[in-house]
DNA sequence: TCATTAAATTGTT
DNA sequence: AACAATTTAATGA
């Protein structure tokens, strides 16, 4: 079962700290953030539970309150391939939404997360009724359109220590995950499921990057110390 | 609130 | 894949 087809049983109220998380919640208009707000819901994910499955009709826009989803797809073979992933902040499935097509991902909770969705026929009055929802989904498409471009680079290189650093550097993306801040919550296993590499691999990464200076390793999370450096990791080990 | 124990995460081989 | 070391979370007095 996931999240998108029990979104109705298992919604409650959005507290004010979960409201105001919400990126696009302040370009509303009074009116328009009224009618949103009460057409919001949100659901606790356990880890490993699905948001939605491709191939399903869209019924929500999903945004991450708090935790980390996976982003991937299953190809013909039975193969997964992950995208990316989504932290605290992050909205997903607008291009889907406005299309009212199904679902061309899956979307997985990697751990215990906090999900919010707005059903999608509520997503296109407030696309009918705002310009400044209008201007938050295009700047958002934009940015992620730079992301995937990004992503495609980022499969072609070889080297494990700027795989790690340009993956890490999209999560700390300001404009697609505004809640990120200057430290996230990861675990090198998570970061492992997402980059395609070993937990070892990773970790040797990690290292590598801290004595850089680029970031500081912390039990349970990162923290960015120069987000340019890891943008530009260049090819040298 | 503190001490003890269990669970999660990390670092290393 | 397995292990020990470290950190956090949970428990109960």
């Amino acid at each position: 079962m996931t999240i998108d087809s029990s979104l109705h049983q298992r919604r409650r109220e959005l507290t004010a700290s979960e409201l105001a998380s919400i990126p696009w919640i302040h370009v509303l208009s009074a009116q328009e953030r009224e009618r949103a707000i009460g057409e919001l819901k949100i659901a606790d994910a356990s880890a490993g539970e699905y948001i939605c499955r491709m191939g399903r009709p869209v019924t929500y826009w999903f945004g991450v309150v708090d935790g980390l989803l996976k982003m991937s797809s299953d190809n013909a073979e039975g193969q997964t391939m992950t995208f990316t992933g989504v932290p605290p902040g992050g909205w997903f499935g607008e291009g889907t939404a406005m299309k009212r097509e199904a679902y061309r991902y899956n979307i997985q909770s990697l751990r215990k997360s906090r999900v919010a969705g707005l059903h999608v026929d509520t997503f296109h009055w407030l696309l009918d009724h705002s310009i400044g929802f209008n201007r938050f989904v295009m700047n958002q498409l934009n940015e992620r359109l730079g992301q995937f471009i990004a992503a495609r680079e980022i499969d072609r290189m070889t080297n494990p220590n700027i795989r790690v650093a340009r993956s890490l550097a999209s999560l700390f993306n300001p404009v697609l995950y505004p809640n990120v801040g200057e430290v996230l919550r990861i675990t090198q296993q998570e970061l492992a499921y997402l980059v395609g590499l070993s937990r070892q691999r990773v970790n040797e990464a990690l290292t590598a990057l801290a004595a850089q200076g680029a970031i500081q390793v912390e039990y349970g999370g990162l923290r960015v110390m120069d987000l340019q450096a890891l943008r530009s990791q260049v090819n040298f080990k």
